[in-house]
DNA sequence: CGATGAATTGTTAGCGCGAACATTCGGGTG
DNA sequence: CACCCGAATGTTCGCGCTAACAATTCATCG
């Protein structure tokens, strides 16, 4: 394209009038370069308008500074919010992120995405891939890349960082209840994803624990507002549900507009909490209860885990799991029952 | 962390009884190796597992196979799947992606990431953040990396794709106005982004073409619920407004909510139609008629610009911008006005 | 004033790979 | 059988950088 090639360290280093070595001394910080030297020595990197070649330098550091990011879609509110997360701390720490993503949902998928990242020899890799197979996949990776999962419950042998799904269903599913409401039905989502399953875990623990019936939860969600509207004609058509706690807002979205073309009044008749807090459900018509995660703290502290990992090797500190605790926020889609 | 190091080309080489050329020839598919050499090295490097070492490739070829994306908030639903798009299509044409997010929405922003990208030698880059800043600072960047803007106007000497914001707007309103509203009011987006002024643009043409009243159109949005929600208790104040044509789906769920608050009715008393088509959308109370964007497909395009531009120099086929026709989806948000 | 050692700078040797050139091999041709 | 030509393979070099070591400078002190 452009005619001349760009300049290179001795280029830098003959403007300057030193070695090239003196210039890679510059460049990285080392101490022991006098003051009136390092000055000359940026000013032919400005003059030249220089800039060093990564390659070149990854081939003898053998580091690249650059991480991976595994996500399955990367549209759905969670994994974006990540995504951004991560790569705003891997910034500061001066990582690059690179990612993938999943074409699907299966064994394969993931390992194919890894295999990728290791082809571009990514120092580490944070997986946004909840779900059970995937979590499997994980551990036959070779330790020679490091990995942190996100959300991807109490699975041993895998640095994860997490919201506690399971505490969050509890909290909303007591809330419904000391509202005064018999019992609480649950929307789940997809068996195959562990939120869900740690979602559906909180739910009847908080039921359990209060003596109250469990009926069976409501299967076949996908987290999509679509699935959550065919199972909310069913919920609508049974009188006997009072209380309702969705595994995410999209879902808890397609129930309400199930519930509002039923007639069916929302707090009135019946009551309904999400869990996310996407910015949306604020909005939501009545205005969405919902069990707010920190996305954006996951990211941050999943980067955190990873790069840990990277300095200190793969073994440092065992492998915690961390815990996000996320919120109840009250708004108006639930009420005490009918009395 | 591991004891012994990655193999190289060499210790394939000597397991396959050749010279590590044959092995160079071998992994980039050259003509003149014989079959059963070829085997005999293919062998050998499944046998040590090896694989290239990438920046080494890069140094000699280079060539990164790298791309970068910058977008402003990946959280929002259209980046997020032009993002996804954008890395389906690299992965096809074997290229890696890696995000930038911007941290702010200012010049200084944008060009600090594309230096960012630059740093890590991406050959080609994407933006996304159609802020008429953003266009003006792309300017000022050096010719050696190829650029191409998504959704960035008809901003000449900028390789670019888009929707055709202006002609979905149109259609919108036209809908609005055939079914027999007076006329439409407008909840603009950010006057700052380039979607939000094509659309107001188009906006303001239905009605001009038709000779419709032109009010003021609301201004103050930035895209989200909220703020959709704030203007809407405006709006829902006027008793003269009886058609509202949103700049995307998001405000509109907030206007939804501020109309529902005070009692008009969708579409008995208010018609509201929005923008995008987010998966949400259908399940609004009542399900929003809106402008279907294809964010993928304008994903998949701009990386082929991008990569066209990187193959064949940054002036093949002159500055095209590629442009992808919006649909209407009409369902029950907007009626006839009460006669 | 010369010795001593620390601070500063320069020189050399790879890192792992692909391009360019050199060499060998194998199979027709006259 | 010598010759030639193309296919197959090997050798050498350098991409741009950092690490290790060598050489030089400089300040300090006896």
């Amino acid at each position: 394209m452009d005619g001349e090639r760009a300049p290179v360290m001795a280029d830098v280093a003959r403007v300057a009038g030193v070695s090239h070595q003196t210039v890679s001394r510059v460049l990285n910080d080392h101490p022991n370069v006098r003051q009136t030297t390092r000055e000359r020595v940026l000013a032919a990197i400005r003059e030249l308008g220089y800039r060093p070649n990564a390659a070149a330098r990854t081939l003898v550091t053998r580091r690249t500074r650059t991480l991976g990011v595994i996500s399955f879609n990367t549209t759905l509110y969670g994994p974006a919010s990540m995504l951004y997360g991560i790569e705003q701390a891997a910034r500061q720490d001066d990582y690059f992120v690179t990612v993938a993503a999943l074409a699907a949902l299966d064994r394969r998928s993931v390992l194919e995405a890894v295999d990728r990242l290791r082809d571009q020899a990514v120092e580490g890799i944070i997986v946004i891939a909840p779900q059970t197979s995937a979590v499997a996949a994980l551990s036959t990776v070779p330790a020679d890349v490091a990995l942190v999962a996100v959300g991807c419950g109490t699975h041993a042998s895998l640095r994860s960082v997490a919201v506690d799904n399971e505490a969050g269903a509890e909290r909303a599913t007591s809330y419904l209840l000391d509202l005064g409401h018999r019992t609480v039905h649950h929307l789940a989502g997809p068996r195959s994803w562990l939120d869900a399953q740690e979602r559906e875990a909180g739910w009847r623990r908080a039921l359990t624990r209060r003596g109250a019936p469990v009926a069976e939860p409501m299967v076949g969600g996908d987290w999509s507002a679509r699935t959550g509207y065919e199972r909310g004609r069913e919920i609508a058509a049974d009188p006997a549900v009072t209380a309702v706690f969705c595994a995410n807002d999209h879902m808890a979205l397609g129930l309400l507009r199930a519930l509002q073309e039923s007639g069916r009044r929302v707090p009135d008749d019946i009551s309904v909490v999400g869990f996310d807090d996407i910015p949306e459900a604020e909005f939501f018509g009545p205005p969405l209860t919902t069990v707010r995660q920190d996305f954006d703290e996951v990211g941050r502290r999943a980067l955190r885990a990873l790069v840990d990992a990277i300095d200190h090797g793969p073994v440092a500190g065992g492998m915690p799991r961390l815990s996000i605790e996320p919120t109840l926020l009250v708004r108006s889609s639930a009420a005490g029952p009918r009395s």
